[in-house]
DNA sequence: CTGTTAGCGCGTTCAC
DNA sequence: GTGAACGCGCTAACAG
């Protein structure tokens, strides 16, 4: 009835070996290699073991082998929706492996994924960074002790996988353009962020190759809120278009901007990044698309083979994006779209 | 330039302890009992450690003392955007108390998650199982051999934490009930879920308190497309309100509702589950709402306990869900709801 | 095929 | 205040 956990040290291997009358190593043998041993022999011992309720212990075989088999993931910020599916996918990947992960959350602090790593590292075969907020300096030096992959971050040297959001970026300027547009703003991201650095590179590029007018508008933390905080500087902008570094904050001027009684795309088009609301919501979001789950299982697989040849050399993986056209973004309107129809 | 990671074996203890002219035992006492060295002598190895870049083996430290510092924390579906917060919280509670964090994915699967926990159990001091879809034979099966609290999982015995959305979703049949509503379709999610067997409850236990009918439409797994791909059968039930499981679900409805013309709230009233949307969509979603990283918080607060003394015994932690309206509930139509206005 | 021996790196009695 | 031994549970050479 009563549980009785926690108590009875667990069953050792000599345990096992005493109940089925072998030596250790040969309990030992009959988990990690079977094949070395009579068959018969394995089965019985197995058997045995099962009736102990003996488990290997993780921490003394890592101690002597010097793999235990886990692997450390961390990311800015677990709730936001760009990473989950990225954690999801290198957690499966890692699985198929037999690896254990770690999940750190940095909270967007260096300080505390610093903290972190330094945490995990002196019991992970690996780690893997996602858009890590550290200094290239910190990197470097956990790359020394530990075999590190970089996803979104790049930084020469170490291996990393990519998401390249400039050609999505730069499709949704030429639809933008395509419709008539002329005059866009795009509402920025996290300063260190190397997706919005990127991004925003790419809406430079784009400006001069489509001959647009950008104004560029800071949104400190990318949320829903950021987004409602910053329209009316957009709509103070004359801008008749406006790119927001993702779709959380896209999602937030939608809404922000609808209140005011402008409409969405009627009289202002509005393209989002990393697709993670869907066609969810209405109108439903024309955002530039990237396979985040896709960067964490490449991520990881490049992390495990680093772990079982060390020779990946400066590896970088780029993935690509693409724009998703929905509902939110239409041909200019002929009049300033800064006041409701019918107003003034 | 090169990186010299994964070679040079790691320093140990010894390293510090020569380079310093101490002992071994010195250089562990200046890490764990400080106030027993002199000060100077602790500054001094402290000191000497970084600089060779020494960090304690965690492994080591564990085979010796029986505790690591890791606990275990197993989800259905990471990607899900009702854990990523919980995740969040458990792991900042987690790490307050310096633990690191195993994260599992189960994939809806009780198999997964039984391997996950196995694999998990032999490298954690405790396990927290999310949601879990292990049979309760299982799970007082590793309950046995570790500290063990469940989130959203009611099992007698095993300390747990749970979010009674039964309030919320009571409040929000009253407020249907207000509006005039008087037939209900509630759209439910996995079998398995312990949250979708009580809410279903909920919504029985409300109809006969308010005197509403009510049909329920399964929706195998909890997500947007379920949501759209329930709409036929709400349409034809004739009813004017729809509770469904989660929002996600919620949402698909909202938007295949509205995809035949028929509108909300106008015509049909839709009322969601955790609020994992926000305000963010448009119309905003009326919804029960619950604080799933309190869930998280508490539950991982729950196991340190159990941890540091063993005493907890048969814990039940029920955190109270609320209502929210926002604007996909108005009084009940006059007319059935079935066409849109003017068809036919 | 199987038993024996020797550490893996660290915490912890003991003596000094 | 500090150093010297032993053992945590397991794997990896070695024998036999």
């Amino acid at each position: 009835m009563a549980d009785k956990n926690t108590d009875r040290p667990a069953p050792t291997m000599a345990d096992v070996a005493r109940a089925a009358d072998v030596s250790k190593s040969t309990v030992s043998r009959a988990f990690t290699q079977p094949n070395m041993l009579g068959v018969e022999t394995v089965d019985r011992i197995l058997e045995v073991a099962r009736l102990v309720g003996y488990v290997p212990n993780h921490a003394a075989r890592a101690l002597s082998t010097g793999r235990h088999g886990n692997v450390a993931l961390v990311v800015p910020d677990v709730a936001n929706p760009f990473f989950p599916p990225l954690i999801r996918a290198a957690q499966m990947e890692a699985d198929r492996s037999n690896f254990c992960v770690f999940l750190g959350n940095s909270d967007e602090s260096w300080r505390q994924e610093d903290k972190l790593v330094e945490r995990f590292v002196s019991q992970v075969e690996g780690l893997a960074l996602v858009a890590s907020r550290l200094s290239e300096e910190r990197i470097r030096h956990h790359a020394a002790k530990r075999p590190l992959v970089l996803i979104n971050r790049d930084i020469r040297g170490i291996p990393r996988v990519l998401i390249d959001s400039s050609i999505g970026v730069n499709d949704a300027m030429a639809h933008l353009a395509d419709l008539g547009h002329e005059r866009l703003v795009y509402v920025s991201g996290p300063a260190s962020s190397w997706a919005n650095q990127q991004r925003r590179a790419a809406v430079r590029s784009g400006a001069k190759a489509y001959h647009m007018e950008v104004t560029i508008v800071a949104a400190k933390v990318p949320s829903y809120e950021s987004g409602r905080a910053v329209v009316p500087d957009i709509l103070a902008s004359n801008a008749t278009a406006v790119l927001a570094f993702d779709d959380l904050t896209a999602q937030g001027i939608m809404t922000g901007i609808a209140d005011r009684g402008v409409s969405v795309p009627g009289q202002i088009s509005i393209v989002g990044c990393d697709d993670v609301l869907g066609a969810a919501t209405y109108p439903s979001l024309t955002t530039v698309s990237n396979r985040s789950d896709e960067a964490g299982r490449a991520g990881m697989s490049l992390l495990l083979d680093m772990l079982n040849s060390r020779a990946v050399g400066d590896a970088c993986l780029v993935l690509d994006t693409h724009l998703v056209v929905r509902n939110t973004t239409a041909p200019k309107p002929n009049r300033a779209p800064r006041r409701p129809a019918g107003a003034d």
